[in-house]
DNA sequence: AAAATATATGCAGATATGCGCATATGCAGT
DNA sequence: ACTGCATATGCGCATATCTGCATATATTTT
């Protein structure tokens, strides 16, 4: 049941809902995901870290950054329930859309992309 | 989304998630679930509200005190998907077969059931 | 090894949540 | 209408959650 709770906890948020949707379109890394939702580095960082604890993420790590992707393998069954729930029935409307379409121009640089 | 987050919401807690669980075997008033979970009767009823709001149950009154059961016709689509995800998925172990073991011997009566 | 980049995390403040207690409301029977 | 019982709800408190800011850690490049 605890796992279940832990499931639904980390679900029960606009932006980690947000996060896994962009998730199950592909993998991204941190940056990227902060692209997409337009949010700070370590709201970014720290939602993506809950949702992996939760089970429905894992991360690698691929040169300077983090990758994060939907873990169908994880120990949490309950989660992959939820992961398939949510994509296949929560349709990309208003905020879900606008995140998919900053996702397309999101590239792989830095947090606040102070390019100097 | 918004439906989806107050619906995960609502099943982020012991507390609900055992009520639910209760629920699914059969349709009780808030008596019957104060007894089954043994809580106490203000938290019995905020915690069937919520659920309520949140689209899993709907309430009846029969006389005296208020049956609450699980909507399957529900407004909001995904408390259905939970529900039934709760119902296949989520067997009964500890707390859970502890609140349906209390719930045979549940009776229609008052809250602390201070007989006089 | 120093600098730059990408990510994680300690901390503090604001807000939300869950609970018990006391009380209000609503229905039933006398 | 009064009493009793079942349920709902306002209030206050304790705890949890979320966020930004600043900083720490890890990796690559020079």
């Amino acid at each position: 049941m605890q796992s279940l709770i832990k499931a639904t906890k980390a679900l029960s948020d606009e932006t980690r809902l947000r996060m896994l949707k962009v998730l199950l379109d592909r993998e991204c890394c941190v940056c990227e995901v902060m692209q997409a939702l337009d949010i700070s580095q370590s709201r970014a960082s720290r939602n993506l870290g809950i949702l992996q604890d939760a089970g429905f993420l894992t991360a690698r790590r691929e040169g300077t950054w983090i990758v994060y992707s939907v873990d169908w393998q994880t120990a949490n069954r309950y989660a992959t329930s939820l992961a398939k729930l949510l994509r296949d029935s929560l349709v990309d409307h208003g905020l879900l859309a606008q995140d998919k379409e900053r996702l397309k121009h999101a590239v792989r640089t830095g947090p606040t992309t102070p390019r100097k």
